[in-house]
DNA sequence: CCAAAAGTGTTGCTTTTACACCCATGA
DNA sequence: TCATGGGTGTAAAAGCAACACTTTTGG
């Protein structure tokens, strides 16, 4: 900040800030996100990411917060920031600088007819970031295709050395659905047992509930909550896709 | 950006975006970060990150490499995005919103009267990271020492994984230089032999020159150039360190 | 009974770590 | 000659991958 010599706000153009949130979500086997149909201009009709004005009263990650619970109304879910997009041109309407926000959530609400004008919806991410897919500018607003790619590959990356994979899960959970979370946001298939010992032989990660339940099918299975440890020293090694 | 309905810009009050840069060196065995002292209030006397306003047609990221180039000359330095910070009142002027940058450049050049008017001057890291250290406020202004730690953790958690400490080095360097460097950021020992293998082993990570030097003393080393692959798998594991 | 998921044991392989040892230079 | 850093060898330990096998439920 060294060279501000003046603050006359008047001698730099208007630019707004907002908040833009990459909301995830695993429902029916399949990574989704939770995406906005746009009813007005500019591209009207394509999907785009949730978000909106930051407030002159509110930090950055309240802002996020706030747009979240209206249009899911859930709060306390993970959230953590992403980048800030903030291109000349990104918006044609003026100059906006956005903050980018992960969000993960465990049991997707249903969404349809939030607060918002516009109507939320889950969209499977494979719909936008199919490594086939050609770049199709009218179906992701703005420069969103980037923003959710970034979202994903930030979720991805970080599911290998913390415990945010918790995060899709509810409060309790089996190492069973634990894995399955793995499994579908790499597109991996792990090795149940190797994986077992690796979540549970993790001192602190996994907190014993003493609960079972049965409710995967098959033999029970404990309950656990998430621990105090969430950095995994040495981390799961993410194979190589079979699919994007 | 689901609930913009209009663009008014009069409707939101005045919001300033800038950019705010931990640029970072290494300078006698000591990990350095570029720092400015203010000569106006608030904060006046205390040390702060280099940066200034984004201007109405350039990036973030075109901000931030010209802020660099107006402080130190330099150009083509390792830059990303390392957060935003934008917290109502960590300006106590106006709302500022300030993406940060962390920029890594080798061979510091010696800053002092750049073409600001306030003085840079590369300062230790452990001048304000220490964890010994009191929460001194007056000591680097705003949220700076936030930002501060903020970009030593990211560089610290990349070498694990990637190239970067490369950007440490000049284009072309030893394996011991490039361990050097770990050593430093890091602030620990490691094991010279063990480190040469694992750098030299991984194909594509550092490309010979065909050179040798023995600018370090001892036997002659080769020279290497960094190469094509920046990604560390498996990672070099950082020990626990011995100083903050 | 069978299918399905949980969980344990074991084996071979790779990687890491610690350290002995030799090499090539400058002083 | 010695000190200094460069680089290779090697063996023990740790971690990982693959998979045989047992356990406990539901249908």
């Amino acid at each position: 900040m060294s060279s501000k010599q003046g603050y006359d706000p008047s001698k730099y153009p208007p630019v707004a800030v907002t908040v833009d949130i990459v909301l995830l979500t695993i429902r029916d086997d399949s990574l989704e996100a939770l995406l906005v149909r746009r009813g007005q201009e500019p591209f009207k009709g394509s999907y785009a990411l949730p978000g909106g004005f930051v407030r002159p009263d509110e930090t950055l990650a309240d802002a996020a917060a706030r747009e979240l619970e209206e249009e899911t109304g859930a709060r306390g879910m993970h959230l953590e920031q992403l980048g800030t997009y903030g291109d000349p041109g990104r918006d044609p309407r003026m100059r906006v600088v956005s903050a980018a926000y992960l969000a993960l959530i465990p049991n997707p609400p249903e969404v349809t007819g939030g607060s918002d004008a516009e109507v939320a919806e889950w969209v499977p991410i494979a719909t936008f970031l199919d490594a086939s897919l050609p770049e199709s500018p009218s179906l992701l607003a703005f420069d969103h295709r980037k923003i959710l790619r970034d979202g994903v590959e930030r979720a991805r990356a970080k599911l290998e050395y913390s415990g945010l994979a918790t995060a899709f899960c509810g409060t309790e959970f089996t190492v069973g659905e634990l894995r399955r979370v793995y499994e579908i946001v790499w597109g991996v298939d792990l090795d149940a047992r190797n994986f077992h010992r690796k979540v549970t032989g993790t001192l602190g990660f996994l907190e014993p509930t003493g609960e079972m339940t049965t409710r995967g099918g098959g033999r029970p299975a404990q309950l656990f909550r998430r621990g105090a440890t969430q950095t995994l020293n040495p981390p799961i090694l993410r194979p190589t896709p079979s699919v994007v």
